[in-house]
DNA sequence: CCACCTCGAGTTCA
DNA sequence: CTCGAGGTGG
């Protein structure tokens, strides 16, 4: 820790020195070397100096990093060297072809030639000055011949260096970088505006731009944004003209941050495999990237191959499919679902994402078109990310065109024409026409036939829209009604997939008191509450019988879920269903099977990510029957956490909490131990 | 009454 | 997978 100096001068380079010496290690090395409460107290001694003698004010302080005044506006900043973009390849073909254009001009053979690759970060574009090894001018890419001068808002960043590090500056360097915010950073950024009722951005790269160009350089310094070097675009230094990844190694002396993740890789098949890993990488990273970087690592030859008109012929950027894109909402229609809820789906100007053609997504509920002020022609992002389901993330509304229209809740139904009713605080729109209405009632069949309910095979989505239009099925007690000839009559069902389904459906009729309970689709009865009803009940009468005072006596249901339960039981139509189920021949076993050790019983275990030798539902029902639960979220009162390949956030939440991880073979010889009987330690001698 | 855990329901494309 | 809300325990 620095002492007071009778010098105010000495004083206050030392300080400085140590801020700044501080600011490296946290910011590019990620190594800490004082404590924060050091560095504040350092800092504001500073600036007391500083108050006290402006005159000892340099433009390499550490105390501008908190921000100086709002500039008036941008000045234009004309780039001595261009800032190009790349050229971008698209797939391995093209980046084959690019080793071979650069190995023909160079006369060499494209397997030997070194490429220096790095990520592609998702941020801006910006470029630094240094003279004499201070920071005197920051710009951003604009046109790439002119930019904006933005070196009040470089200065606030901690990972640009203020002054180089290091003996013997050069006179002049001139530095290329991207300017970003990592994903942990945008978490923090969102969560502090979604407090404090602030603007909330939809991505990392708009809020890094935003921030930038924020004329008031406190906002920017408020920001956590964060700078990666990778470019050397002047500097007048003989030394410095051997290589890139050479110049690179010179940056990160000069105390900036350069990408950890970059590799000196030859030929095609070297670039090739970069691009691969990183694709690989791509998910695990803390920060956006839209692909890699590859240049011609030897500096002659990359004079040698000069430039085409707005591009370096020795550099190409390889671009994964993108993530995010944008379209127009042409069209928005109402869905209804089971529980005859309206749900706004926008018709989107179809576009690849990620790979695959999106041209619907959900708008949820009206609140969320108002979040969004989502209008019927709008230019929007959309984002299909970790997960598989498109987002519409934000509309550009600088981008509206004039001719737009507001998207409306329907007064009916759009399917059956029933009053559409949105009870008073409600964020969802209602349906009133129940079971009358097609929609609904398709939905209740498929519920009914899913998986996890009857599990009626070959009774896909267009059969049971088929059914219900032709008034063959009104309720699900009319598919053991169907027969193999009148089936054969429907267009596109053949004898063979007529037998099957009947087949299916002659399957179908011995189940599960739990499964029966789950496909009656009482609403908030989910498979859990299914299964607490039945053990608890027993049989279907009894559950039948009880009133909402007895079905508050199961434990997870409460007044809310044990009301739905009466309401649908009193209601003469649904208890007509159900005889009407029985009398077509569907059963069940009225006791449990026989009770075998259930050395689990108490305990809560979350499966998560691939299991190769059995299926999830495989795994699940094997705990269940050793009497664990099975849960899908993690929490402290997890005993175990199964993790597959693949496994994403849950397994970190359980390293987190420290809790017992099984890979998939631990927990196979964990099952195969504790069904045949075994506790841990014990042993089976006669 | 609040904090936390769970459950239910909805979600797109190939 | 994620959101919202029901249920429960402190």
């Amino acid at each position: 820790m620095s002492q007071r100096d009778d010098d105010p001068a000495r004083e206050a380079a030392r300080l400085r020195r140590e801020l700044e010496e501080a600011n490296y290690h946290y910011y590019v090395e990620d190594a800490p070397t004082i404590p924060d409460a050091d560095y504040d107290r350092m800092l504001r001694r500073l600036q007391e100096i500083e108050a006290a003698h402006p005159e000892l004010v340099t433009p390499d302080s550490p105390t501008r990093r908190v921000g100086a005044q709002p500039a008036e506006g941008f000045a234009e900043v004309r780039h001595a060297v261009a800032m190009l973009s790349l050229d971008n390849a698209f797939d391995h073909d093209e980046v084959r072809a690019f080793a071979r254009r650069v190995a023909e001009r160079l006369e060499r053979d494209p397997e030997a030639i070194d490429f220096c690759c790095e990520p592609k970060l998702d941020g801006l574009a910006v470029s630094l000055i240094y003279e004499q090894g201070v920071l005197v001018q920051g710009a951003t890419r604009g046109d790439g011949r002119t930019g904006e001068g933005i070196t009040a808002n470089v200065r606030t960043l901690k990972s640009i260096p203020l002054r180089l590090r290091g003996e013997q500056p050069p006179e002049l360097l001139e530095v290329r970088g991207e300017v970003y915010i990592s994903h942990s950073g945008f978490e923090r950024l969102n969560e502090r505006a979604r407090e404090s009722g602030g603007k909330v951005f939809a991505n990392p790269r708009n809020a890094a731009a935003g921030s930038v160009r924020q004329l008031d350089p406190g906002i920017a310094a408020s920001r956590p944004l964060e700078f990666c070097a990778y470019q050397v675009a002047r500097i007048d230094d003989e030394r410095w003209q051997a290589t890139h990844s050479a110049q690179m190694d010179g940056l990160r002396h000069f105390g900036f941050r350069t990408s950890p993740a970059m590799e000196v890789v030859t030929g095609a098949e070297g670039l090739i495999d970069f691009c691969q890993r990183l694709g690989e990488k791509r998910e695990s990273l803390d920060y956006d990237i839209d692909g890699a970087v590859m240049k011609v690592d030897d500096y002659r030859s990359q004079r040698e191959l000069g430039f085409v008109s707005r591009a370096p012929r020795w550099a190409m950027a390889f671009k994964f499919p993108a993530q995010e894109q944008t379209t127009t909402i042409n069209d928005v229609r109402f869905q209804v679902g089971r529980t005859g809820r309206l749900t706004p789906v926008a018709e989107l100007e179809p576009v690849q994402v990620a790979g695959v053609t999106v041209a619907n997504a959900s708008l949820h509920n009206m609140d969320e078109i108002a979040r969004l002020d989502a209008r019927i022609g709008d230019t929007v992002i959309v984002r299909r990310a970790g997960d598989v389901i498109p987002q519409i993330v934000q509309v550009i509304i600088e981008q509206r065109p004039t001719r737009t229209r507001a998207i409306d809740m329907p007064a009916e139904c759009p399917v059956c024409g029933s009053r559409v009713e949105r009870a008073e605080g409600e964020v969802d729109a209602i349906c009133s026409g129940g079971l009358f209405c097609a929609a609904q009632r398709k939905e209740a069949l498929k519920h009914f036939a899913s998986r996890r309910a009857l599990d009626i095979d070959g009774l896909g989505d267009k059969l049971i829209d088929q059914l219900v239009e032709l008034e063959w099925v009104k309720t699900p007690a009319d598919l053991f009604r169907l027969e193999v000839t009148r089936l054969s009559e429907l267009p596109r069902v053949a004898e063979k997939s007529a037998t099957n389904l009947v087949n299916a459906l002659e399957r179908a009729r011995q189940t599960t008191l739990a499964r029966f309970i789950f496909a009656l689709g009482i609403p908030e009865v989910g498979e859990a509450t299914a299964g607490a009803l039945a053990t608890h009940f027993g049989t279907l009468e009894r559950l039948m019988a009880a009133d909402e005072a007895a079905l508050t006596a199961v434990p997870d249901i409460g007044p809310v879920v044990a009301a739905h339960l009466h309401a649908f039981f009193a209601e003469q139509h649904n208890r007509e269903i159900i005889d009407d189920l029985r009398r077509m021949g569907v059963t069940w076993e009225e006791v449990e099977v026989a009770e075998r050790p259930r050395p689990l019983t108490g305990e809560t275990w979350v499966l998560t990510g691939t299991l190769e030798a059995m299926t999830r539902d495989e795994a699940k029902s094997r705990l269940a029957a050793l009497g664990a639960k099975v849960s899908g979220s993690v929490s402290k009162k997890t005993h175990a956490v199964v993790a597959g390949p693949g496994a994403g956030s849950k397994l970190e939440r359980a390293r987190e909490l420290a809790l017992t991880i099984f890979d998939e073979e631990g927990f196979l010889a964990r099952l195969e131990q504790l069904e045949q009987g075994g506790m841990p330690g014990e042993t089976h001698d006669e």
